[in-house]
DNA sequence: CCTTATCCTTGCATTTTTGCAAAATGATCC
DNA sequence: GGATCATTTTGCAAAAATGCAAGGATAAGG
């Protein structure tokens, strides 16, 4: 068995697709397939779904990942040792992100790296659009859709789950809704209909609500209105421990899940980008499955 | 960088030369001699000092090798979940090994193993001779010199110390030797010299001594006769801990080290065979370093 | 319902890696 | 002190892996 075929199969698993993995192994997707091919045929399982729309991994590939993840971190390690990666970080990063990244996950995850690599410089870039990349507004951007571009290399980042929610004295005086359709004449408080920058945060038009009552270009901004008791909104699950006041409604009903997507340069391979990006993605997955958990659906 | 050259790297550090490297990777020494020379370039540093007596690990490589093996033990727990190999183990294994480790070590890494494997039947030869694998009269065979044959595989399973001691009764009616000279006159507990099996047990003419009053082919009866206050023997650290009444004498002049060699056939490949070896290794390293700790010099 | 776009797969020329055999290198034994 | 031994290293042919380009399959959009 070869091990250096788990190394494909971490980038695979983690780019979805055998073209978006070309980039970050800088290897023809052809040559990944049969290497997942010869890695399956090894384990004596399947570990992707593999279809036109991308590789998706299978229950056993999940399996592995976690396993293989753990590999990799030992040899991160072991190689950081050696190479004095050691050293820390300095220099500035900018980072884009949707304002609800930016605001509830970001300055933690930030705060923690900048503590151990004192002469980093995070910048973290809010804006209610999406951040270009190919003009260099920034290093890394985190998206929650996938950028289309071959010369960008996107990764995975997390899964994380939104919410509606209300005050609970909004919900006191207005009474909870007891189905979706309820949801049509209540007042609603999300983005601006006509300036959603994404087609993924339309949640609305998803739950089938048509009319805004309150809106903003900001989910902050759409979270404080919810907790002065404007109406419902859509939030992020990791965002509801910052803001006690707010209740799930029909949280059976409403399971909205989304994805950040981590995205730089194909460019010239650079390893102090390498390590934050490696130090970010840890950073958020863990700051994601740690307020989910304090938020206890 | 490639992953699979860590294979590579882990097991040659192991079997110390690239030739006792050959039958575990089952790949030619030139190749591996290459593997690694890219590996040292990919790392930027010199993993091992090369030279006619074998592949030894520098120091660099020693910072490594912790790494490799955290990397090795997660992505065996890995394809051990894919490919069902959490299966307990079954059958018959026979291991040949010196009556030191047969009497202190292996007692309690065996109780361990068999514990999670219930249907393994752990069968420990304890002879005064060198186990011949040749004849089938083994699985598995312990050693304290590493065997030359090409038809077997010896992999380096840990060092160990020796030390000289007596009861502290004797100790206190005979008077503790001095210096190493002193020894000379003493009396001494021993291999029965025209039958010690192996150069390296040949422990009494490395401190000059000529003459030996009291002795066996048994390490264990040895330690006995030291105990019952017949003398002065050389005893293995990790026995020194069963055996309170004993107290070390000359600890700084006499500071005899040992290593265990892991030895089995190079024919075909054998899973389950893999398994126990592992288990073995992992079990003795363990082991030893806990008893070494105990006995502390 | 057809078109389009996007992805994965297959066939073939090229590059890289590997294995074998021979040469070179040091330590050890007599 | 010189031959001998087991080891690594180098040169070259064979095998394997890789990249490229064309073919094929599936979902979304007009």
């Amino acid at each position: 068995m070869n091990w250096d075929d788990l190394r494909v199969f971490l980038a695979t698993a983690r780019a979805e697709s055998l073209t978006a993995a070309r980039g970050f192994l800088r290897m023809d997707p052809a040559t990944i397939a049969r290497r997942i091919a010869r890695l399956e045929e090894d384990a004596g399982a399947s570990l992707f779904l593999k279809s036109p729309q991308g590789y998706r991994l299978t229950e056993a590939g999940q399996r592995l990942l976690t396993h293989a993840e753990e590999a990799e971190a030992a040899l991160g390690r072991g190689l950081g040792v050696l190479t004095g990666a050691g050293e820390s970080l300095s220099g500035p990063i900018r980072i884009g992100a949707p304002d609800g990244c930016a605001t509830y996950l970001l300055p933690q995850v930030c705060a923690r790296i900048a503590d151990q690599h004192p002469d980093l410089d995070l910048q973290i870039l809010a804006l209610p659009r999406i951040v270009n990349l190919s003009r260099r507004e920034a290093d890394l951007a985190i998206s929650v859709s996938r950028p289309q571009t071959d010369r960008l290399l996107a990764e995975k980042l997390s899964d994380y789950r939104l919410s509606l929610a209300a005050s609970r004295d909004w919900l006191a005086i207005h009474g909870a809704p007891r189905s979706l359709p309820d949801l049509k004449g209540a007042r609603m408080i999300g983005y601006i209909p006509d300036m959603i920058f994404d087609a993924e945060l339309d949640y609305l038009s998803e739950l089938g609500v048509t009319r805004v009552p309150m809106a903003s270009t900001s989910i902050s901004v759409q979270l404080q209105m919810a907790r002065a008791g404007g109406g419902l909104a859509v939030v992020h699950d990791f965002a509801l421990p910052a803001a006690p006041e707010l209740a799930r409604v029909l949280p059976d009903a409403v399971a909205l899940t989304r994805t950040f997507w981590l995205t730089r340069h194909a460019g010239q391979r650079d390893a102090r980008l390498d390590r934050v990006t490696h130090l970010l993605r840890d950073g958020i997955r863990a700051e994601i499955a740690r307020l989910e958990a304090l938020s206890c659906r």
